[in-house]
DNA sequence: ATAATGACGTCGG
DNA sequence: TCCGACGCCATTA
């Protein structure tokens, strides 16, 4: 197999490299993340991240409810604990991340 | 050319 | 809060 990223399309190449920006401890929803590129729609941004996304820090992109992703939870907290991403704690229910505090904005940060 | 398919998002009920 | 219905949009079948 030749070098993944030889072949990434412009497209994927610049998703990811907005993802690797993403500080630790922040997250961009998929929303965002196409917002931000100016092209494509989150579900774009979905394919990308379900086809290349494995060596990048997929935790940092995240449903806009904050729901963790499916499959994953478990690697998931691990990281958010790690680099103390804010999560919404209910008794009995899967934790969920607060959107609202975890949003990475350029601007401010 | 047409339909199904997603690591999605928003809006009622 | 939970869920289903729709809208969205590039890619596949």
């Amino acid at each position: 197999m030749p070098d993944v990223n030889a072949l990434l399309s412009d497209y994927a190449d610049q998703v990811l490299s907005l993802v690797d920006e993403i500080p630790a401890g922040k997250v961009l929803t998929y929303g965002d993340v196409a917002e931000l590129v100016g092209q494509g729609g989150p579900r774009q941004v979905g394919t990308v991240m379900a086809r290349y996304g494995a060596a990048s820090t997929w935790w940092r992109v995240v449903r806009a409810d904050g729901r963790l992703l499916p499959g994953s939870e478990a690697r998931a907290i691990e990281h958010y604990l790690r680099e103390g991403t804010p999560l919404r704690e209910a008794a009995g229910r899967d934790p969920r991340l607060d959107m609202s505090r975890a949003r990475w904005v350029r601007e401010q940060d």
